[in-house]
DNA sequence: GTCGCGATTTTCT
DNA sequence: GAAAATCGCGACT
């Protein structure tokens, strides 16, 4: 299948909206990674984003062009990586939750001294580890080097549900995974559309 | 299977 | 000083 590459120009969008054109998409960095089967859409104008009380240093590169990466800290301990999205200023993006490891898995298994492929990108700070994402990557083009995001070849079925790990806007319905995946972080408790 | 807790650091009040 | 877009482990049902 001739996926193609994902440019600048396919970010442009609601965060929502490129959050399910994700699902089924692969993600690779230096080569390590897999096919995306979670993700959860965020923006300034709705409080559970970083982004929501406008730019910060933390948050700066969410606000930056879309296409690119935004990495954060979480919880102090892990890396979680996040496609910028809509338009520059806007403060939209796109956490990507789990993913189905494929490529590289001796080196995903060593990072994160495991054997069990389900647990190795099943969580955002697991995919984080798993594919060596640190603070460097923060603001990086999405279609360079060490990124590379195919899009998906067909069309996926997908689910959705509410964001996992917050406390506001539970009533959007902005986590999206890949129906019977089983390499999502969690289950969905009613797979609506 | 589910519940609870500690780790560890950045951010903002 | 508290809360946070989490994870792994141990205890309990």
């Amino acid at each position: 299948m001739k996926n193609k590459t994902l440019h600048p120009e396919d970010f442009i969008g609601r965060s929502e909206d490129v959050a399910r054109m994700l699902i089924g998409a692969v993600l690779l960095v230096d080569g390590v990674g897999g096919r995306i089967v979670e993700t959860e859409a965020y923006d300034r104008e709705e409080p559970a984003s970083h982004s929501h009380g406008g730019p910060t240093p933390r948050n700066e590169s969410m606000f930056g062009p879309p296409g690119r990466a935004y990495v954060y800290r979480s919880y102090g301990i892990h890396w979680c990586l996040n496609f910028v999205c809509r338009e520059e200023g806007h403060g939209a993006g796109v956490l990507i939750r789990a993913l189905e490891p494929l490529h590289g898995m001796a080196l995903m298994r060593a990072r994160r001294g495991l054997q069990e492929p389900r647990l190795l990108c099943s969580g955002p700070g697991r995919v984080g580890q798993a594919l060596g994402i640190t603070r460097e990557f923060d603001g990086r083009r999405l279609d360079q080097p060490p990124f590379h995001v195919l899009a998906a070849d067909e069309p996926s079925r997908i689910v959705a549900g509410p964001r996992i790990g917050i406390s506001k806007a539970m009533e959007l319905h902005w986590r999206f995974g890949l129906a019977g995946s089983r390499f999502l972080s969690r289950r969905f408790a009613d797979p609506l559309d």
